[in-house]
DNA sequence: CGCTGAGTTGACAAACGTCAAGCAATGTGG
DNA sequence: CCACATTGCTTGACGTTTGTCAACTCAGCG
């Protein structure tokens, strides 16, 4: 049986933060948690779109690839997103974990029409739907218009506000900011559309210039902010 | 006063077809025509978010521009296309039109008020912006890892698909198939994220390749259907 | 102590962009 | 009716960016 939905981590930033208490105890007893470990995949494009889910913690990518086998992360799913392809048979798109993560894993028929009784629930699906639409449509712009140095330091800002977000790890105005990246080298070059040699020689590039500092493999300093906001191409 | 919504063309396949004769006789009421002449831009990137359509005729593009000018088309929309950034207070994207174009405007908070009390219709909005959504993720591995070559030869394809679903003219099993491109050269590389003199390089190596026949600037025949998919990187 | 996977670095090649010249179709004003 | 400008398109020469291939380092681990 899974953990109660009063202690879930994403309670109040989830989809189910717009549930009332009656419907949030109906949801509870068709969801069920799921662990899924480093590298795992979750669901396969092209596969029958049988479940949906909230994702509780870790971080998910969502891929595609051409039929020889280059890759492209079209997305990445962060805690309290939503999970699935609703309103379709097949699965669009590979979704595996980039870390172990925890889900909260319903069967996409009953949450399809839970989201028919519950108005408030459905529109805010619409919204983030929308949203998502949109950061999307900006990643396009990145990545067929933005060169390398640009892409590798946007996506080491955007990981820097991301964690910012999370940890309680405050930046000093101005000062060094210091955090982990969640992903690989070669999984930040599929994300930019870039080669892990490519991403790797930016990253350098970047220490040298004196714009980042990289004391662990995974570990990431920003040493000078508006340098690397200038360098991503922004202001 | 706009036309009645009886002799509309999208009739049946905008979000409208969700809607019963008293919100139709409602949405009439608060909506009107609006022509776009080719080339002219409808709503700006940043401005305030006050009014969404639907495209009744024309073509439209979504565009997105680096802060340095470099240009990139992030969406194109086609007749019974809904236009607009609802739930938000700026507009995210340029639209303008690549032809002549015709649209039904509504006020923006006239139409979520209309989808609170139609759930049928939000519900179909719904479904239409998670398939832009899929739409919008693979072309952000068509971007990003596709050449050239395979960009345009796709490019192509997609347009004759569409041109056969609009028009009558039917494709003969593996014969010849001729139709006109809605969009110019330099508007194709910015479709396809790269400049007008690759686009213009690759439509010439397919024609000489026996793939494609070029009888007008703007018109293509398709010899070799098999053959062009083969370029696309399909099967 | 060798093995493995992730990362770094270098040499080289290919793809694509940039710059430039010229052509064809269309429109405009004298 | 014609000179002329404008716009979209094509083609060529050349340069830059990025991918490819390969060697090497480093850390973790049995």
């Amino acid at each position: 049986m899974s953990a109660v939905c009063a202690d879930c981590a994403v309670r109040d930033a989830s989809l189910c933060s717009s549930l009332g208490d009656d419907a949030l105890r109906q949801l509870h007893r068709i969801g069920r948690r799921q662990r899924v470990a480093r590298g795992e995949t979750m669901l396969w494009a092209g596969s029958d779109s049988l479940v949906c889910a909230t994702l509780l913690s870790g971080v998910l990518k969502l891929s595609a690839a051409t039929s020889d086998g280059r890759e492209q992360i079209v997305g990445l799913h962060f805690p309290s997103d939503f999970i699935g392809r609703l309103y379709a048979d097949t699965i669009p798109f590979t979704v595996s974990a980039l870390t172990d993560a925890e889900l909260c894993v319903v069967p996409r028929d009953r949450f399809e029409a839970m989201l028919t009784t519950n108005g408030e629930m459905e529109r805010l699906l619409l919204k983030r739907t929308f949203a998502t639409l949109d950061a999307t449509r900006a990643r396009l712009l990145i990545l067929s218009r933005n060169t390398a140095a640009e892409k590798v330091a946007g996506f080491v800002l955007s990981m820097a506000e991301r964690a910012r977000g999370i940890s309680d790890f405050q930046a000093l105005p101005g000062g060094p900011v210091t955090f982990e990246l969640p992903l690989t080298r070669g999984q930040i070059a599929d994300v930019l559309g870039l080669t892990i040699e490519t991403v790797s020689r930016q990253l350098t590039k970047l220490r040298h210039a004196g714009v980042l500092a990289l004391p662990g493999v995974r570990s990431v300093t920003i040493r000078d902010a508006a340098a690397l906001r200038h360098c991503a191409g922004l202001d």
